[in-house]
DNA sequence: AATGAATGAGGATTCATTCAT
DNA sequence: GATGAATGAATCCTCATTCAT
């Protein structure tokens, strides 16, 4: 997840993010990131200036490792609805196998602590972009209502970011079915006709 | 919001509220809330157990205070549709009236600083379970396709969060239009027929 | 010395005189304040915003201090003489009977630690402008020689302080005979005629 | 300054000088020196065996320059008051060329972060020993009282370094004449008969 | 009920110094 | 000789909480 930085860095970011989900933003104190990633206090501010610079790398990294993995089997050839289907799969396996950094991206998405500048900078690095680009094919092809595809995109995310923190919670089980039928139902959302057109 | 408090707690809550949305949990420190409610620490801790009483407080009342809102105009007699639309045009409503009281929910309902028990009493409050009915008639009557109330719930109220979110952010404004179009997708994502059948 | 100051405060300030002069400032910790003063870090905090804020009322404290010892019982009635000569005894016995301050103003009055500010108001409040009034006084009546008042007690300030200097670091004894011999010198250094004109 | 030092000696003696002077002891941090002066900190320690030990050879190599400087031009065949002019107008000419050296020495020679053998060194290698000596001639020849000579120039030395202090601080513009007034009151301030016998 | 002074453990960060390269 | 990564104790300061009034 952290390939691009060091040894002592990733060290630090991954305790961070671990101590960050389990606990609280205000629990992931420097000592406690220093005593569980075993980088002594003095060395971590030889790599970041600061613990907001932490947290901030941290959701660069993570947003941009996310943007990777949702897009990385999305090709050109294929079909509005395969990669449609393809993306939101992705997104949920990403939600399933990195809970961590999703939940991390959730909750400081929108917190003060986030940089404006890391979120631009997410931003661009991030999936949300590409997707709503497909989506935009998706109308001009005819297939969806003309939304604003960002909007959609949206609406979309929020639906399957709360099923999966329902399924975090362990409030509801997530089995792929219901992960399919989860995706159906978006693409009913905002598509003009029903169901998938296989 | 806090109408069954007496006027400290009131001004305690408030003022809590207040921080923990416009800084983050930790910039609520209970000096702050002294200084801002105009309540002293002592008496503070003479209507709060702790700080983690405070918020866990904010959470109940909250919650209890949203469900009301969002279930506040629905009547039995109503078309299904008609309290679908009223309801999640209230859950609008409501982020856009009371945008902290949201954004703590939005932040703080997965957060290990609300007990369980908190959490417990605000469902039994909460809207979820009231809407879910209204889903299982709405399945029952053939109208919603065979899924688990509950579940669409979530999808649904997924969406709705997201949309407020980026709202709030300012990304996108939601028009009126912009409220009745993201209630239809809703609709539409698990409903047989496409479309409002009036 | 701190008696416009309250219980806590005086221990502060006096603990923080105290270890500031035996060692130095950086040896005066805000943990050795707390221990030697009897007083909690963070009480020192209810009390004062910082330490630096500690440091610069100490400095106007002393500084005051200072002003009112050293021109305490010079009376407009008496001759010049009488007042130069007390004005300079008293600098000797502040210098004598309260080393502490005396070297504290000596070490930071020309410190980035003090603040423009403080400096402001200590000179409002310090003897320097009483005294150089007195010169002016001597001038005017023929016993000095034309130079500026300001300069005049600026160097005979530093002559005194160095003799204390050499005093307290025990390079030399300071005899009271040794004191008026210097005081002599000091007014023959500028006044017209030499010697005591009694 | 340095001289005497290689290379990397001076460029840490001259960094240090710097940042002492123009902030404090404390914000002289072995990083920041390391930093200023081009030189690691690994070899800092390659040349100094602490930050002490740094501090104590500037101030001994400091002394001695000074020592040097104010002392250069004395020829024994000179008159006594020739050389009484000479020696003060080095050591005001020394306080306006090198500020920080003059500061320094200043700020420290009390300081109980000097050793007492480096303040012994500096004894043997500084001016005041000199000086002190051409007072004694003075004496002998019947031209200034009889006073300890050490005392004399512990008085006179005051006065000067309060005017440059003075100067520094913006507070009295030392022109070359003030400067001649300044040393003839020091005469005076000592001698038997007033003025200079030229 | 109400105040706010007092506590001291714990917060982020810096520092002189060491050591592997 | 020279580097700068690594250490962890010590820095100033804040915090939730208690207690005397």
């Amino acid at each position: 997840m952290f390939d691009r930085y060091n040894k002592v860095q990733q060290a630090v970011l991954e305790t961070t993010l671990e101590l960050i989900v389990d606990k609280e933003l205000q629990a992931a104190s420097m000592s406690l990131i220093a005593k569980n990633s075993g980088v002594s206090t003095g060395n971590i501010y030889h790599y970041f200036s600061s613990k907001e610079d932490i947290v901030n790398e941290l959701y660069k990294a993570i947003v941009l490792f996310n943007g990777e993995f949702v897009t990385r089997d999305l090709r050109e050839g294929d079909s509005i609805q395969t990669r449609f289907r393809l993306a939101w799969k992705n997104v949920i396996a990403l939600g399933k196998k990195y809970p961590n950094g999703f939940r991390f991206i959730e909750q400081y998405s929108f917190s003060p602590y986030i940089y404006e500048q890391s979120k631009l900078e997410a931003y661009k690095g991030g999936w949300c972009g590409r997707v709503a680009k497909l989506y935009g094919e998706a109308i001009e092809q005819g297939l969806f209502i003309g939304m604003e595809p960002r909007f959609m995109v949206q609406m979309h995310y929020g639906s399957i970011v709360y099923i999966l923190k329902g399924h975090a919670q362990h409030y509801m089980e997530l089995t792929e079915d219901l992960e399919d039928e989860a995706i159906l139902a978006c693409w009913n959302s905002v598509s003009k006709e029903k169901g998938w057109n296989e």
